[in-house]
DNA sequence: AGAATAAAGGATAATTTTGTCCTGTATAGT
DNA sequence: ACTATACAGGACAAAATTATCCTTTATTCT
């Protein structure tokens, strides 16, 4: 559904929340060791989200990942996903096709409207704040 | 969502489909040519649809792909997927966690079940039969 | 039997995605 | 100013996916 590299930032900037609502600035080696992922691949990731304005970065001691508890409100995860993978999931055609829409559908056209609409309701309407308390109260994991 | 092999098999066989019902054997050739999708490429993905008895294949003069009337109705859209990317559509965590369930669970699990869940349910039930018709009456389109 | 046709399958290549390493730059603390 | 820390970014490597080519096998038709 996902890239890795998506997979892997999601999981990140929702480690990256858990901490900020304690205050606490991470590293990336501590984020890779927390969420289980490799160190220098993650660490592009997060320039990417970064550069994208989702999190901030901090560089020098003391430094690292940060990010506002306002941004935890706005920021939804079709953000993310749109920053690392595109919009490919929301735009392209299932079956492959480069020229599908209503007009010319593919065969499976509508049955994927279904879904896709269901899926990106889903991305737009979850916010940093709502999977990070989760963790935060012990509903949910993000390693292993 | 599918990989590009999945989309050129589904692509294939519901074309087969179609020219099976006007008992019409197809070759490779053709079928590449007619879903736009690389020749032999394409040829691997049919090979493996055969193996899993998707599809039959006949060698020779003459030779080509079919697929029966029956058979049309039985295959749904999730047997094509699991042949060829397997269940990992189905399995896998959304965010990637190795063990991710209802005990513990990613941040994203319940949401992401609703989704598959969806998804699932359109694959199981969505026959050859039904997208070669739409295809049939022009309501449909394999190619561009 | 021989020639032509078409799928099967092995080997290999190109591309994309995933992942690593190393140098540069900013910053905090002494 | 100097040193240590931590992100930024470029270059490179590994792995997976996508794609091609060529030989073999089965079958039809003459």
């Amino acid at each position: 559904m996902f890239s890795k590299a998506c997979e892997y930032g999601i999981r990140a900037v929702v480690y990256i929340s858990l901490q900020s609502l304690d205050g606490r600035r991470v590293s990336v080696s501590e984020i890779a060791e927390e969420i289980d992922s490799p160190i220098a691949f993650t660490a592009k990731i997060l320039q990417q989200l970064s550069r994208n304005n989702i999190i901030h970065s901090v560089k020098g001691p003391t430094g690292g990942f940060e990010i506002e508890r306002a941004a935890m409100d706005s920021v939804k995860l079709n953000m993310i996903v749109k920053a690392i993978d595109g919009d490919a999931i929301y735009v392209g055609c299932g079956l492959g096709l480069k020229e599908c829409n209503a007009e010319k559908p593919c065969p499976l056209h509508d049955k994927f409207v279904d879904i896709r609409t269901d899926l990106s309701k889903m991305l737009k309407s979850t916010s940093l704040f709502e999977l990070a308390t989760g963790l935060e109260v012990g509903l949910t994991y993000l390693k292993r």
